[in-house]
DNA sequence: CGCGACCAATAGCCTGAAGGAATGGACCGG
DNA sequence: CCGGTCCATTCCTTCAGGCTATTGGTCGCG
């Protein structure tokens, strides 16, 4: 049982993602005919028919869904590999942290301070990016800061660090601002602002936001640690039936590294002190699932 | 910046494992030059020195042990990808569950029971192996029973499903057979069988190894559901000061699966069941970590 | 029905990279 | 100083991956 190799998995990805034999042999910077022979070859070697060919439509067949599925998360374990590989061979090593701007519920100077105490420090290098998981997934970072459940933390390793409930800030002349706690539906009226944590780029974003909010344009429902702190004009009402944000550290699930470790000590231990300060209205737990 | 193959990276780790070109490249089935090169290559590719050779010995650098590692895990994704897609493309699919003989605790039996009342539910085929969390990761298995600490569950999804004591087993007259608890400095004077759940083969092996202790020539600290049935002429006394045994479920970690979700689910729910039954002396907590 | 557009598969050829055989060079032990 | 060990280098061969050109099948449209 022969290998497969990964430019065999990396042609199919890109036919799996076009459905087209023709673009994704563009894409790839090669001829049509030499992906046809490609994918033909898999197929041969899986013993399993990856697409239902037409000279209309390309499908993927369901053997090809799982392989689409899989080959992405191998991929990205061989770039991790190449990726820490050249990284242990830079002078000085550092941790590269990845979060997004503002991501850290305020928690970060805590987790850097307790990280200085840990033994096996590096150096920590923080990185903003947008899919911060496939960041780690792929190697570019040693560790994340993500909020579960908009992130996808699968195959990673993480340490909770403090679930928030989800609040939806309203003007506070809203008709809804008196009310104790929200549902979703009734949200429904308004033209809701879906937070999409992923999409998020400039750090203007949320202060433009809560100007629309307060304009009476929009309503929007965020993690705690978004609205503080909150205009005057603004309130908050918690959201009770969706489920919090939590957020949370994770890394590589097979990382062997001291300094990462060491990094999840340090924030479990902010994370322990935060959630204990008097400040802090948090772990309030929703009911979706 | 272009992907490693597949072939380099098994290359490579067949050096890594064997520190020896020759021998490294007779297992290949290749010859040494051609190995050697490859291996240049690699190096070039990723700007790092991944051995240190003198004609008389070759060790891994730093970045070297990192390859090794990552590569490792890298090529079970690969491996998976294969093995998953081929089984996606058998005419009936079945959900296939690795466990060592009487690694269950007693709890498949209920397991399955309440696998059959869930949706999405595929034929189970149990199957035992040495290495199931390696199974796993390669895709030979859909899930696993692992125990922690002694299996490494890092990569994988788990669902914990009960947390085992550890205890000693003595013979009814052995001097310590009256303690309540038990360190494990206590048995240092014993011809202690350390229990390695890995290495276990015949099931034999467990009832010989009490016989073994009730004639006196060795003791053994072993999880609870292995102890049960006792002997007559054998005691038990708990062990504080290691970890205890839990048992779990484990899938990979990025599984889109309803039967995999299915079977968590029952399993889940079989534990509880179990947990809360007047038989169960479980859940006892260890100190050590 | 016939024609053109579209698209994957096939055929035939070429190039480069993987591998083999022979050899060189460094090191060590006797 | 010689022989053994082991990795690197050189040179040659083979074949798999890629390209161009073409075929064959299907749909849409006049």
């Amino acid at each position: 049982m022969d290998r497969l190799e990964t430019r065999e998995l990396a042609y199919f990805l890109a036919v799996a993602d076009e459905l087209h034999f023709g673009r994704a042999a563009d894409g790839l910077g090669i001829t049509q005919p030499a992906l046809s022979k490609t994918i033909r070859q898999l197929e041969r070697r899986l013993g399993v028919a990856l697409f239902e060919r037409t000279s209309r439509a390309v499908t993927l067949t369901e053997p090809g869904h799982v392989l689409a599925h899989e080959a992405r998360t191998a991929l990205d374990a061989v770039s991790a590999a190449t990726e820490r590989t050249r990284r242990a061979g830079t002078r000085d090593p550092r941790l590269i942290l990845a979060m997004k701007p503002g991501g850290d519920a305020g928690l970060l100077p805590a987790i850097l301070a307790a990280y200085q105490h840990e033994p096996d420090v590096l150096q920590i290098e923080v990185v903003f990016g947008g899919d911060r998981a496939r960041m780690v997934r792929e190697g570019q970072a040693d560790a994340a800061l993500l909020y579960t459940p908009s992130d996808d933390a699968r195959g990673l390793d993480t340490e909770m660090l403090l679930s928030e409930a989800p609040l939806a800030v309203l003007p506070a002349s809203h008709p809804l601002a008196h009310r104790a706690t929200l549902r979703m539906a009734d949200l429904t009226d308004e033209n809701l602002h879906k937070h999409d944590p992923a999409g998020d780029s400039a750090k203007g974003s949320i202060s433009e936001l809560m100007h629309l909010i307060a304009l009476g344009r929009t309503v929007a429902v965020l993690p705690q640690s978004l609205t503080t702190p909150l205009r005057e004009d603004l309130t908050t009402v918690p959201v009770t039936d969706i489920p919090p944000s939590v957020l949370q550290l994770a890394w590589p699930a097979h990382s062997t590294s001291l300094s990462v470790a060491a990094l999840a000590r340090a924030a479990a231990k902010a994370a322990a002190a935060d959630n204990t300060s008097p400040s802090a209205i948090r772990s309030l737990r929703g009911t979706a699932r």
